[in-house]
DNA sequence: TAATTGACCCTTT
DNA sequence: CAAAGGGCCAATT
């Protein structure tokens, strides 16, 4: 059974359009959980398939990759990002891929 | 019940 | 710019 957390998150990460990328804290923020980053990756990491949740657009504040870099999760996050259109610098996105969302349409889409 | 573990973040060096 | 240290909290052992 998941939790309501993990529904928001899930819900959130789902608004999150391609070629866009947001940060685990910024998710937690969105999805009304402020200071859970970890929950978001616990809940990511829980999310079924079936959900066909954009998780590769999820990355570290820092604009990095959450995996290892060279594993294969690393990697496919990689290619699905640069498919969308996202540039890399370095190991690490560009600064103006980052998502900022409309606040009234998101809580609006979430059902605050 | 207590200790450990993360798909993390922020501030300070 | 990179590294370190402290904080965070649910899930697992």
């Amino acid at each position: 059974m998941s939790s309501r957390s993990h529904l928001q998150i899930w819900h959130t990460v789902s608004q999150i359009p391609a070629g866009k990328v947001a940060s685990y804290g910024q998710i937690a923020d969105l999805a009304g959980l402020p200071g859970r980053a970890r929950l978001v990756g616990k809940a990511l990491q829980l999310a079924p398939a079936s959900a066909l949740l954009p998780w590769h657009r999820v990355l570290r504040s820092d604009r990095g990759l959450a995996f290892a870099a060279g594993s294969a999760q690393a990697l496919t996050q990689r290619q699905l990002l640069l498919a969308e259109g996202v540039i890399f610098k370095g190991n690490k996105v560009s600064a103006d891929a980052m998502w900022r969302p409309d606040l009234a349409a998101l809580l609006f889409e979430l059902q605050y």
